[in-house]
DNA sequence: AATGAATGAGGCTTCATTCAT
DNA sequence: GATGAATGAAGCCTCATTCAT
């Protein structure tokens, strides 16, 4: 009764369907799209080959869909608990905290992303997406205030995401390579580092 | 004058040498790794399939041979008319200025190294490598000594670089793929701003 | 009735696997090694070129499956109707009388396994290998046989061999060439008179 | 005056010539064709790769002429010391003694024959070949003479040349790959064992 | 005559996708 | 729905041969 009351006819199509992009995931984020043949990653699934074309159009349509869920992912993870009526200063760090904290939980959403941004992918979907939509609903919507407050240097948007997204990313990536060892503690510190970049 | 007298009759030497790395260096910046076989490269560079091997063992020895070439163009051009005896300030701007002008001045170049890094060619590489080697004698001593007279925060090298590089990078990406509009007042700006994360 | 009870709709799928070995087999018989690439194989055999890696990891592998089992069906005539009782001349012309029947019954077998030692393939394979194995087993024996009850001249068994069948593979490949004609009572002369090389 | 002395005008042409004839059978003999590139040649040569193609028409051109030559040298090498006057069998024996001497002495030729045999250009060329023409001529006739003195069995002179050469050309291999040992007494026994195959 | 850089056809292999079962 | 055998276009690389110097 365990995979019933998940739901009731999904199953099998369900199952497959999630077996494939954790295939995927997994042998991109490890191996790059290089790595990742469509018949690779049936098998890693457990799936036949041409079971991937019944819930995706084409490769393309596989990592794209991906990608997408994965980076909603992100947006998710740092509205949780995200501190609606705090100061400026209080919910962008939970921002940056929450980031860090999900990327180096979930190593292979971050390397699958990175794999996505340099490939014939992501030509087009360029790391401003990154940080998009739902996201710039809310967190643009911060960046705008601390600006009009006079809190940020008066400089664009782009940049102030830059100076404070761009550094997070790549310590995360140190981390999960090994070079660094994040915890807690130096999480906020690095978080705190960035937010002095921001701030007039 | 630099180019001429090394051969008078270099022109088609040299030439077919330097016409490959252009077009292979182009090709991938602009369609990434994917969009570059050796074929294309050889059409692009108007010569023949075969003449690539003449001067390169095979394409990795091609693609490699290239992103050595563009390192070591990153690290002279912040070496040039580096204020050896300037403030630790004066010294860490000029890098970062150097290195962003660089960059939005040959977009290729920084395209090209984020398409290695992603890549199987640079599995081993890592982004730390970028910032090495003949930089590392001269920045990393740098960020040492700014740690020793206690100017930054009492962070890891490898944090400090990215808080100070990862950004510059990133915006420079944003300013070629046209989200921004860099000048040097503005390039001087951000590089203070990354100059904010790090200080104490 | 030995093929088809091994399965029913096999005929797609053992077909094509005969197919491969039979093209790869009589090109390189009729061609030599240069005159059958992949791509002639896969025409021949009526199959994509793709399709002959389902079946083999490489051309090496192909090749080497091949000539391993042409080996074998060597062994297998040889010992067909093998007279374990009879006397150690009778025993030796019936190998020898059976090996050529077979290589002129199959001249492609003879005519691949030709090709295959001089060739990168039997670098390592060389001629003795020819005959080594199951065939070893009860080849050698016999020899060892004849040596010990003084019936042989007091050779190594590398030169006894090369005595007996050295010959033998000769006149085949005459015989397929054209030049001469073997019959049943002409074979049986020619390994009567390598038998007459061999004693004492 | 070391090289003058060869041929007044041949000084450069001569040794050319005969460097990339030297380089080629050495390859051929030790990688076989597939190790054996013009370019390879060339080099080893001590030659530009186009100066071949001013002696030799194409890398066809070439090979057969070599092979062409080391069949010349083998009959040579049979005539040398020749008795002409003696007995059917002494002059027998003096030819395979002489065969096999040569050929250990010159594993390369051999080699190279054998390479020759089994490749695009030996498809033609076959086995008779290499003991035709002027050998024929004599050797020939000597067969022919046991055949009519009743010494020989009554078979075919094709068969006949397998029985005696067919198992001298196989330990000749066997010597130069090391798995005998060959020195004059065994040579001598082995060649008698080849006329015991043929005499009545 | 000699060179060796340049060529491009052709070889081996991979892999996204289809389709008969 | 699910499968996985089959496909063939496309990628990387080699090498016999040519031709400007």
């Amino acid at each position: 009764m365990d995979k019933t009351d998940k739901c009731e006819k999904a199953e099998k199509c369900c199952d497959k369907r999630e077996l494939i992009i954790q295939a995927a995931l997994e042998l991109v984020a490890e191996q790059g799209f290089h790595g990742a043949p469509m018949a690779m990653i049936a098998e890693k699934a457990g799936v036949g080959a041409g079971t991937i074309y019944r819930y995706f159009e084409n490769k393309d349509d596989l990592i794209r869909w991906i990608y997408k869920n994965v980076e909603e992912r992100f947006v998710e993870v740092m509205m949780q608990g995200y501190p609606e009526n705090g100061a400026v200063r209080e919910r962008l760090l939970h921002i940056g905290t929450e980031l860090v904290r999900h990327l180096i939980r979930e190593p292979l959403q971050l390397r699958f992303v990175e794999q996505f941004h340099n490939s014939p992918y992501g030509v087009d979907h360029r790391r401003e997406k990154l940080f998009s939509e739902g996201r710039k609903d809310v967190i643009s919507d911060l960046f705008q205030e601390a600006l009009q407050q006079q809190i940020f240097k008066p400089l664009e948007l782009a940049i102030l995401f830059s100076l404070f997204f761009g550094p997070l990313v790549d310590i995360c990536r140190d981390h999960i390579l090994g070079f660094i060892k994040l915890d807690d503690a130096l999480i906020e510190q690095v978080v705190g580092a960035c937010w002095d970049a921001l701030r007039r």
